[in-house]
DNA sequence: AGCACGCCGACT
DNA sequence: GTCGGCGTGCTC
C-alpha cells in the first residue's frame, strides 16, 4: 500500500503524484485529504503535502520510495470530496493540481488575532520640547529621534514608527515608563457583521412564489436533486423564494451555500439573510483577511453556521452535508474565475451538487444564455415568476436615434427627448439616473452619421482601433488601415466614442445649473464605504441626478427615480466580443428596471446609434425570450458558447519571438492530434492588450461542439508543453468557454 | 520551487 | 591553492 501525495509547492514540475510508504505507526490513521509531512529531495527536507489517494502498486522504483514522516496535526480536516472537486476542476479547466487544490481548500492557517499598536505622545508640545532638549543634551539619540517624530505627529503606528526611526522596542518601553508616550493596542475587529436581532417576520409568499418553492420542495422530498432556474423580472421577489427553499432544506439538517456576485453590491440582500436566519449565517467576502476567513470556516466546521453567503469562492465551503446551492444573479461575469483554474462557479456548483447529493437553484431576471439554453434542453428546470410583487408597472421606454439627432443639428450628448424629460422631472422634483455605458469599451469605430460600425470581414465582430490608428481584429489578426470617412455613407464623423462620467457631469451641470448632481464611478468610489455613502445620499434626496457607470444599475431601489437615461447604449455592443450583445441586453434591462420602482410612472430613454439592433430593441421591450432567440441564432451560426464550446489558450512571455513561435507550435500540434480537423483553430492573434508588464501575449481559440474533445485536446497540450523545454520560459493558460475574448 | 552538485575566476 | 559564482537537474 502506497500513499499518493501532492507536494505543496506551486510548480508544474512538481504537479504530479509522489508515492510514499505508510509507516506502521500511521497505518489506519491516514485518510484521503489529510495533510502530511514528507521528506523530499536530496536533502530530505521536510515539507507538506496532501494525501490524495492510495494505490496498491508502486509506479516508481520501490527502493527509492520514502516514508511519510507524520500527519499535520492542526491541519484542517479537508473533505475528500473537495480534493475530488479540485481534481475535476483541474481536468476541466486546466492548470496544475496544486492550483486547483489552493482554490478549493479552506485556509488552514490559524492566524493570530491581529493587533494594531499605536504610539501616542503623552506630553504637551511645551513639555515635549523641554524633554527633547534634555535627551539631546544627554546624547540619547534614539529617544530624541522618537520624541522629535512624535512632536511632528503625536500618534503613529508602532510598526511604521520603529521602522522609520530605526528604534527598538526597548527604547519605546523606556519612554513609556517615563510617561513620555503611551503604547495603545487595539484588537482588530474580526466579526464582519454583527447580528442585531432576528427579525423573523412572517413573510407571505405570493401564489407564484409559493408555487415555485413548492415545486422545488416536492422534488427535494422525493429525493430528486437537480438544477432549477428561478427566472423573474427585477422586483418579482426571487430572494423570498430562495429563503423559503433554504428554510426547508435547513429543517432537514442539511446545509446551504448562497453565492452572490459581489458583497458590496448586494449588501442589502446579505442583511435580509441575516434577518431571516440569524447567526446560522456565515459570510465570506473578498476584503476579509485570512484570519477572518478562517474564523468563518471554523464556525462552519464546528456546526455553528449552516448557511454560507459569499462570492464565487464561497462555493468551496466545507459543509459535510450540503443540501442546496443558490446562485443569485447567475448571469453575472464575476462567477467566472480570472485565475487558473478558470472555473465557472455555476458549472462547478452543478458538479459539486451532483457529487454530494445537493440541488442547485439559479436566479436571474436576465439569465445567461447558457442557463436558458439548458432549460430548453430540459437539463435545468425553469421556475418562472412573472409579475412584480409590489404591483409596480414596467416603465415606458423610448429609443432615441442619435444619428437622427445629428441630422437635426443636435451635436450634444443629450437627445432632445431626454433633455426635455430631465427638465420636466427637475420641475416635478423627481429623481433622475443617467447611466453611461462604458462596459467593455474597447475602442470600436463607428460613424456618428449613419451608425455604421467597422467590422472584421472574417469574424463578424467590430475591429478595434489601436493606438497607431490601425484597425485590428482580435479574433483572427486581420488588420486594415485607419478610416477617415465612413465606407457606408461617406460622412467624416467617424471615429471612436470618447466620453467619461466626468465630462457628462460637467455638461449636465452647464445645461441644468440648478440641478444637484452626484457622480458615481471608479474615481468617486475608490475610498471604502464611499459606494454606500453616495447611494444613501441619493436615496435621501440630497441630489436630483445620479450619473454613473454600470455600478449604479445594480440592486438598490430608489423610489423617487422616475426617469432613467442611458447614454451611448451601444458602446458595449460593438466591442469585439461575442458576448457583447448579451451584456448590452442585461445592462439595459437592469438600467431600465431602475425606473418606476415606486408609485410614479417610470420612463426610460435609451440613446443609441443602432436603434435597430435586437439587443437594444428587446431590452426596450423587456423581452428576454425574444432576445434569447435572436442571440442564440447568432451564437449557433458562429459556433460560440453555448451553441458550441470555445477553448482559449493564452500564451505570454518576455520575448515576442518565443511567444509567436510557441503559439505556432501549439497550433501545429493541434492539427497533428486532430487530423480529421474536427476542432476549428483560430489565431494566433494579439489579445486586446498585446503586452502587459513587458510580457508579450498571444491567444489561440479552439472551437468544437463537444466540450470533451476540447478537454482532451487541452490535456494533450498540457503534456506536450511539459515535455518540451522550449515552453518553459512561457506562461500558458487555458480558459474553457471564456467570458469574452482576450 | 528549492536545493545539491559541479565546473571556472579573484582572494586569504 | 581555496571560496563562491549561478548553470543543470532532480525530487517518490
Amino acid at each position: 500500500m502506497y500513499a499518493d501525495i501532492i507536494v505543496d509547492i506551486t510548480h508544474e514540475k512538481l504537479d504530479k503524484i509522489f508515492q510514499y510508504r505508510i509507516p506502521s505507526h500511521l497505518e489506519g490513521m491516514l485518510k484521503i485529504g489529510d495533510e502530511v509531512y514528507i521528506p523530499f529531495g536530496r536533502s530530505n527536507k521536510e515539507i507538506r503535502g496532501y494525501l490524495i489517494s492510495f494505490s496498491e502498486k508502486a509506479d516508481y522504483d520501490p527502493g527509492k520510495i520514502k516514508e511519510i514522516a507524520g500527519i499535520v496535526e492542526d491541519a484542517a480536516a479537508i473533505e475528500a470530496k473537495l480534493v475530488a472537486l479540485a481534481a475535476w476542476m483541474k481536468e476541466t479547466y486546466g492548470g496544475t493540481m496544486i492550483q486547483a487544490l489552493k482554490t478549493v481548500l479552506p485556509i488552514k492557517k490559524k492566524v493570530k488575532i491581529p493587533v494594531r499598536r499605536t504610539v501616542i505622545l503623552e506630553l504637551s508640545e511645551e513639555e515635549g520640547r523641554k524633554k527633547l532638549e534634555e535627551y539631546l543634551h544627554k546624547n540619547e539619540k534614539a529617544r530624541a529621534r522618537v520624541l522629535a517624530g512624535l512632536l511632528d505627529c503625536p500618534a503613529q503606528d508602532y510598526g511604521l514608527l520603529t521602522k522609520k526611526l530605526h528604534v527598538t522596542a526597548r527604547t519605546l518601553q523606556a519612554l513609556e515608563d517615563q510617561g513620555v508616550l503611551k503604547i495603545d493596542s487595539e484588537q482588530t475587529f474580526r466579526t464582519p457583521f454583527r447580528v442585531k436581532q432576528r427579525t423573523d417576520r412572517q413573510v407571505t409568499l405570493t401564489r407564484e412564489q409559493q408555487a415555485a418553492a413548492d415545486l422545488f420542495w416536492q422534488d427535494y422530498q422525493a429525493g430528486i436533486r437537480k438544477t432549477y432556474l428561478v427566472y423573474g423580472v427585477t422586483g418579482s421577489g426571487k430572494t423570498e423564494v430562495y429563503m423559503e427553499m433554504i428554510r426547508r432544506v435547513l429543517e432537514t439538517g442539511r446545509q446551504v451555500i448562497v453565492l452572490i456576485p459581489e458583497i458590496a453590491l448586494t449588501y442589502q440582500t446579505v442583511l435580509r439573510f441575516y434577518g431571516r436566519f440569524g447567526d446560522r449565517v456565515s459570510i465570506l467576502h473578498s476584503r476579509m483577511s485570512d484570519g477572518e476567513r478562517s474564523d468563518q470556516i471554523e464556525r462552519v466546521r464546528t456546526g455553528q453556521a449552516d448557511v454560507m453567503i459569499g462570492p464565487r469562492s464561497a462555493l468551496f465551503t466545507p459543509f459535510p452535508r450540503l443540501g442546496l446551492i443558490v446562485i443569485d444573479e447567475e448571469h453575472e461575469g464575476t462567477y467566472k474565475s480570472e485565475q487558473t483554474p478558470r472555473y465557472h462557479a455555476r458549472e462547478t456548483a452543478i458538479h459539486r451538487a451532483k457529487e454530494e447529493g445537493a440541488s442547485v437553484v439559479l436566479g436571474s431576471a436576465t439569465p445567461s444564455l447558457e442557463s436558458f439554453y439548458a432549460c430548453r434542453s430540459g437539463e435545468i428546470q425553469m421556475l418562472k415568476l412573472g409579475s412584480r410583487t409590489g404591483g409596480g408597472r414596467l416603465p415606458r421606454v423610448w429609443i432615441t436615434d442619435m444619428r437622427e439627432e445629428l441630422r437635426k443639428g443636435n451635436r450634444s450628448i443629450l437627445s432632445d427627448r431626454l433633455e426635455a424629460l430631465i427638465r420636466q422631472r427637475l420641475e416635478r422634483k423627481e429623481q433622475i439616473m443617467l447611466f453611461l455605458n462604458r462596459r467593455g469599451y474597447a475602442g470600436f469605430v463607428s460613424c456618428r452619421a449613419c451608425g455604421y460600425v467597422v467590422k472584421c470581414p472574417h469574424c463578424d465582430v467590430a475591429l478595434s482601433a489601436h493606438r497607431n490608428g490601425r484597425l485590428v481584429c482580435h479574433y483572427c489578426g486581420y488588420e486594415q488601415p485607419e478610416l477617415h470617412s465612413c465606407p457606408s455613407c461617406g460622412s467624416s464623423y467617424i471615429g471612436g466614442f470618447k466620453a467619461g462620467t466626468q465630462q457628462v457631469e460637467e455638461l449636465i451641470q452647464k445645461r441644468f445649473p440648478e440641478a444637484r448632481l452626484l457622480r458615481m464611478d471608479l474615481d468617486t468610489t475608490r475610498k471604502k464605504d464611499s459606494y454606500e455613502r453616495i447611494l444613501e445620499a441619493f436615496s435621501d434626496g440630497e441630489a436630483d441626478i445620479l450619473i454613473g457607470t454600470q455600478m449604479i444599475v445594480k440592486g438598490h431601489d430608489f423610489h423617487r427615480v422616475t426617469l432613467v437615461g442611458i447614454l451611448a447604449a451601444d458602446l458595449s455592443l460593438y466591442c469585439d466580443d461575442y458576448r457583447s450583445g448579451e451584456r448590452t441586453f442585461q445592462l439595459l434591462t437592469q438600467a431600465a428596471g431602475r425606473a418606476g420602482r415606486g408609485t410614479g410612472e417610470g420612463e426610460v430613454v435609451i440613446q443609441t446609434y443602432s436603434p435597430d439592433h435586437y439587443s437594444i430593441q428587446r431590452a426596450a421591450d423587456q423581452d428576454y425570450e425574444g432576445f434569447f432567440e435572436e442571440e442564440m441564432r447568432y451564437r449557433t451560426l458562429m459556433g460560440y458558447p453555448p451553441a458550441a464550446h470555445l477553448l482559449a489558450i493564452l500564451l505570454s512571455g518576455e520575448k515576442e519571438e518565443e511567444v509567436n513561435l510557441a503559439a505556432g507550435y501549439l497550433k501545429g500540434f493541434i492539427k497533428r492530434i486532430d487530423p480529421e480537423g474536427r476542432i476549428q483553430v483560430i489565431g494566433p492573434a494579439s489579445p486586446h492588450v498585446g503586452k502587459v508588464a513587458d510580457l508579450y501575449r498571444r491567444v489561440l481559440y479552439l472551437k468544437e461542439q463537444d466540450a470533451g474533445i476540447l478537454i482532451e485536446a487541452k490535456n494533450r497540450m498540457e503534456q506536450y508543453i511539459e515535455a518540451n523545454r522550449g515552453f518553459t520560459p512561457l506562461r500558458i493558460q487555458f480558459d474553457l468557454d471564456p467570458m469574452g475574448i482576450f
